[in-house]
RNA sequence: GGGCAAGUGGCGGAAUUGGUAUACGCGCUAGUCUUAGGAACUAGUUCUUCACGGAUUGAGGGUUCGAGUCCCUCCUUGCCCACCA
């Protein structure tokens, strides 16, 4: 045997099926194919400068596998890539290098694809996606548009167009009009804060902040108010929710989405304020809050209200010096531990039932932006109040628990449904990101731009830094300002909101997506992609999808109806892979020198897919043994076969044959690569063992064996196809079905206990019948039961017989 | 503090869901081949015992003919959320 045969040369052949396949496109998915479709789809990456790590193929390679079994059953299966490369990091490393964040992002595109390319994914090359191309971010614009001209209809349960109620307030001025609608539309303009480190003069994001100090310069960092736009996803909460029943999501996701969206039931209650003896303070409004324990009401014995209350704001002259007291409390995360509050002199609440008098505190343990910004204190059964009453001396009253109808009833409170989720704020002082299609005209009013003027392209500017006064590049240029257009950009996640619609039909012109394309695609059937994205991107893309359903463009309610994440590959010293630790691993040096095929087994075969696993490299040999091996048993099949096509394989290895095609393809859909991997393993060495005892193997039960091998390791098997003679690629051709009742016709062995206590075994043909079975099985274990009475005899079939004596 | 996972050889892990615990792989040991080392191949490898045997799935208890799997108490580790009224 020569060298070559010995050991597969994964450096030829590797690159020769990449080419090939991609000469051949055989990836290709069609948008009217007669099949039946899959859409199997692995969350795309962000392009960083830094590469890949062995980490971030396991998920692609998992998609892959599951694509490849999916198109060799028979689907018609599409599974893209692309790219998301708007956001911070490429605007950061544009800054530091004073290069376009555009030339960065092709730079890291490039070898993004170049380590990607290497792994051999069946990825439709047709339709790849960049979300920063004009051409795809002009539908993210349309799509902004389209927001911005619908509002919420909660008795319908979905979105409307604005048009509908512009009517209502057909009496007011133009600018009241717009104020009015303002608050209807589903994106919306507003203000928030955000953190302004004066000493940079920019807005930072949450990252860019470390113990209250920016990350670069280490300065401090404020609370600034800013004008944004906001996207109004708490009004599809309830669908956010309940959708969740008709998707197959691990539980734990559902969960964290569940509790992100914080929906809880409740009542709401208006508490009058009054003025102390002697005081003439003048306050008319009295203090709403929000209660889920409404049956504590008697326990009430004051009311604590959050520093940014409307009391103190619409009262700022009388309140000036306690609102100044207020600023000093620090947003640290541990100040916030120890409670602190001031009472309000002066005033006081009146209990909405009996009619005591109640102290009001500004404290810093109620937050400003749930339920009202209030609540009412009762010591005596919340622990929070408890603390705040016993630090501050007020009286701590035993609470008589009620049955909430009675309250609700004796005065005549409303139940109440409250969110923890907040509007998603969708604008960023930043240069590199989706424009706003918007003008504002010079009388202020807001002016949208038409399908036809997008995409609004990114303008030129000599600096990507923000300007001074924390308002985007844009806001620097005289033309875009003169313009009258929106100088705020859209944040990272606008156009990963919906780019699983745009690869449905990634070229387009007409719209996101083509009406026929999408009725073709429907929805995602398989989503790949990190857990870290269950209240982020995975939120926004269903609130997206949602809203484009409601609108008519999307088909399904839901986008994806399966998903599947990935648990994360650790350093060698478990701890995650990084720069710092020093202990990142490359792809490419891993597939360099064992190929692709044992690195696509070996992170398959690491353990289950879903947890997060230590990376050792040592590893891999094991699997890369496995492909010579099975490049080795390719040849010596073929020379047996040789001379003789009707030889024949021996029964029990026919009988393990089709066990391993059900195990794998069962493991494959369930995504339990590595014991499919495993399985393989064994299959192998069975192989082995019949070619080493001198038996036969009839080709084609070989090449069910290459065939079920093929979604994990495609090149070696392609070639070994290839020299069998047979036309095509394997990668194409037909999955094996398997054969029950060869699997059956084998002897397994079963244990033999006594009073649960393994005392031997015994190797039958499962049809043998149970007399005959126990009766064997007493035979062999019959020195144990010497002198003894059988009491009891269990037999389950296939499984053990047992005796109780 | 709350929620969710999970604890099995030297290591990554498997166990048909209550039925032969430690599959498969790494590593290790011995052997074959080699000037040597490595690679490759062959055999062995949970612990204890010369052996027969015995013990063993974080600890303890329970249900059962039978428990890694179910129930109770406790311990440990990881992740997510964190004053949500």
């Amino acid at each position: 045997m020569t060298q070559d045969n010995q050991f597969y040369n994964h450096k030829k052949i590797d690159i020769k099926w990449q080419k090939k396949w991609e000469k051949t496109q055989i990836y290709t998915a069609s948008n009217t194919s007669k099949k039946p479709k899959q859409y199997v789809l692995s969350m795309f990456p962000y392009p960083s400068g830094a590469g890949l790590h062995v980490g971030h193929p396991r998920g692609y390679i998992a998609a892959d596998v599951y694509a490849r079994l999916k198109r060799m059953q028979g689907f018609n299966v599409l599974h893209p890539m692309g790219y998301d490369a708007f956001g911070l990091p490429a605007e950061q490393y544009a800054i530091q290098n004073k290069v376009h964040p555009r030339e960065a992002v092709l730079k890291n595109v490039k070898t993004f694809e170049k380590q990607l390319e290497i792994i051999g994914l069946s990825y439709d090359s047709s339709r790849k996606i960049n979300t920063t191309d004009e051409d795809y971010y002009k539908w993210t614009q349309w799509i902004f548009l389209k927001l911005y001209n619908h509002y919420y209809d909660h008795k319908a349960k979905k979105a409307k167009p604005i048009s509908d109620i512009e009517g209502k307030f057909k009496h007011l001025s133009q600018s009241d009009r717009d104020k009015e609608l303002m608050k209807y539309r589903l994106a919306y303009e507003g203000y928030s804060e955000v953190n302004w480190c004066p000493e940079l003069g920019t807005v930072l994001a949450n990252d860019e902040i470390i113990d209250g100090k920016s990350e670069r310069g280490g300065y401090p960092v404020e609370k600034k108010l800013m004008r944004q736009w906001f996207l109004r996803i708490t009004d599809y909460a309830d669908r956010l929710i309940t959708g969740l029943d008709d998707v197959d999501f691990d539980e734990s996701i559902k969960t964290i989405q569940k509790n992100w969206i914080g929906k809880s039931f409740g009542h709401e209650l208006e508490f009058e304020v009054k003025n102390d003896q002697g005081f003439d303070f003048v306050i008319d409004k009295g203090i709403k809050i929000f209660t889920t324990r409404i049956d504590t009401l008697s326990g009430v014995t004051f009311l604590a209200i959050s520093k940014d209350h409307d009391l103190l704001k619409n009262n700022e002259d009388k309140f000036s010096k306690i609102i100044n007291q207020t600023k000093s409390w620090s947003a640290d995360e541990n100040d916030i531990k120890i409670k602190k509050g001031i009472l309000l002199e002066g005033i006081h609440a009146v209990h909405i039932d009996n009619k005591s008098k109640l102290p009001i505190y500004v404290t810093n343990y109620v937050l400003s932006d749930y339920g009202h910004g209030a609540v009412m204190g009762v010591p005596d059964q919340d622990e929070r109040d408890n603390d705040f009453a016993s630090l501050y001396g007020i009286n701590i009253k035993e609470t008589k628990i009620e049955s909430p109808e009675i309250i609700e009833k004796r005065l005549k409170l409303k139940k109440v449904y409250k969110y923890k989720m907040r509007d998603a704020v969708f604008a960023r002082q930043r240069y590199w990101g989706e424009p706003i299609p918007l003008k504002h005209d010079k009388d202020g009013h807001i002016i949208e731009l038409k399908e036809k003027e997008l995409p609004l392209k990114l303008p030129k500017v000599s600096s990507y830094e923000p300007i001074g006064n924390g308002e985007s590049p844009l806001a620097g240029i005289s033309s875009w300002v003169k313009a009258g257009y929106e100088t705020n950009t859209m944040p990272g996640w606008a156009g990963s909101s919906w780019y699983f619609l745009r690869y449905m039909d990634a070229h387009c012109k007409t719209g996101l997506a083509s009406t026929k394309s999408i009725d073709y695609w429907r929805q995602v059937d398989m989503y790949v992609g990190g857990r870290e994205h269950a209240t982020g991107h995975l939120l926004y893309s269903r609130f997206w999808n949602k809203f484009l359903y409601d609108i008519g463009i999307a088909k399904t309610d839901e986008p994806f109806k399966a998903l599947r994440n990935q648990g994360m590959i650790l350093g060698n010293d478990n701890q995650k892979m990084s720069k710092r630790w020093g202990n990142v691993v490359n792809p490419d040096d891993c597939i360099k020198v064992y190929g692709a095929d044992a690195f696509r087994m070996y992170e398959m075969f690491l353990g289950p897919f879903d947890s997060s696993l230590p990376w050792s490299t040592d590893g891999i040999i094991g699997t890369r043994r496995f492909i010579d091996r099975f490049w080795r048993l390719a040849q010596v099949i073929k020379t047996q076969n040789k001379n003789n096509k009707n030889i024949k394989t021996d029964n029990n290895l026919v009988s393990e044959i089709n066990k391993t095609i059900k195990k794998v393809t069962e493991d494959i859909e369930g995504f339990a690569f590595n014991t499919a991997i495993s399985s393989l393993m064994i299959l192998l060495n069975n192989f082995e063992d019949d070619i080493q005892s001198g038996k036969n193997i009839n080709q084609k039960d070989f090449i069910d064996f290459v065939k079920i091998l093929t979604p994990f390791a495609p090149h070696v098997t392609d070639e070994i196809w290839s020299m069998f003679e047979v036309k095509g690629s394997v990668n194409i051709s037909d999955w094996p079905k398997y054969d029950l009742k060869k699997i059956l016709e084998n002897k397994v062995r079963l244990g033999i206990q006594i009073n649960g206590k393994l005392r031997g075994d015994i190797e039958i043909v499962p049809s043998k019948s149970e007399k005959e079975v126990i009766e064997e099985a007493r035979q062999i274990v019959k020195n144990h039961l010497e002198g003894k009475v059988i009491k009891k005899t269990i037999y389950i079939k296939g499984k053990i017989i047992s005796f109780v004596i």
